[in-house]
DNA sequence: CCCTGATTCGC
DNA sequence: GCGAATCAGG
């Protein structure tokens, strides 16, 4: 079986989807396993994490020259834990969900002043409380890192919603496919309790329709289904 | 054993 | 250029 321009866009495709040389040749057919691999080298396409390169003595060697080893040194203050990069969603207390409501982002200079809890609480010796069965892993004291960053002024609507963005509060509905440049999630708040917009959970959640009503399914990328 | 990707080398 | 054979880690 040749290369032929189509099969090798479909190989690169499916390689950079991340699929494996095996399901690879299955989906193109007429090939092995082997015969992918070596078109994909040979088109330059490359390197997904491989099982076989993690062990290298002079990658190791090189690894750790671009480390730059700190000399030991013991006594020498720590300056303080990396910020947060990633708006992922901060472990924050939810104070009470009363409404369905959205808190828009509460913009920043927000002290979040905690009312003290009135709670029953038993006192050892020294003055400190014992903690109680649900109090067991509660704290999480290592400095809560808030954001000070300016709020984005319009969620991230405006932009693209990334991956590394989705949270419970944002509709991951996605747009596009995998792999293509422009994907990403459409981003707008959820129906409260979906983890979709309202327009998106009107797609995800239909009613069933009678057999002649229904429109086909649009086809699916490969050929569908792969029947094994 | 199975799987994976990388590499080699005769064709 | 091609891919079977081989290697080597998970």
């Amino acid at each position: 079986m040749a290369w032929t321009d189509e099969r090798i866009n479909q190989l690169k495709t499916m390689w950079e989807q991340g699929m494996t040389a095996s399901q690879i040749a299955e989906e193109l057919g007429g090939v092995s396993r082997n015969a992918v691999i070596g078109k994909a080298h040979r088109l330059g396409l490359q390197s997904r994490p491989s099982p076989v390169k993690a062990n290298d003595s002079e990658a190791k060697a090189e690894e750790r020259r671009a480390a730059a080893p700190p000399p030991p040194r013991a006594a020498e203050p720590v300056p303080a834990p990396v910020p947060v990069p990633v708006p992922a969603a901060a472990p924050r207390p939810a104070p009470a969900t009363t409404a369905a409501a959205a808190e828009p982002q509460s913009p920043p200079a927000e002290a979040a002043p905690r009312p003290a809890e009135p709670a029953m609480r038993s006192v050892g010796p020294g003055g400190f409380l014992r903690q109680g069965p649900g109090d067991q892993q509660a704290p999480i004291p290592p400095a809560p890192p808030r954001r000070l960053v300016p709020a984005k002024p319009s969620a991230d609507i405006a932009g693209k919603t990334s991956l590394l963005e989705l949270n419970d509060r944002i509709c991951k509905w996605p747009l596009g496919h995998p792999g293509e440049p422009d994907f990403h999630f459409c981003g707008v708040q959820v129906n409260p309790g979906f983890p979709y917009c309202v327009e998106h959970c009107g797609q995800a959640y239909q009613a069933q329709l009678p057999r002649r009503d229904r429109r086909p399914p649009p086809p699916l990328p490969f050929g569908g289904p792969r029947v094994r």
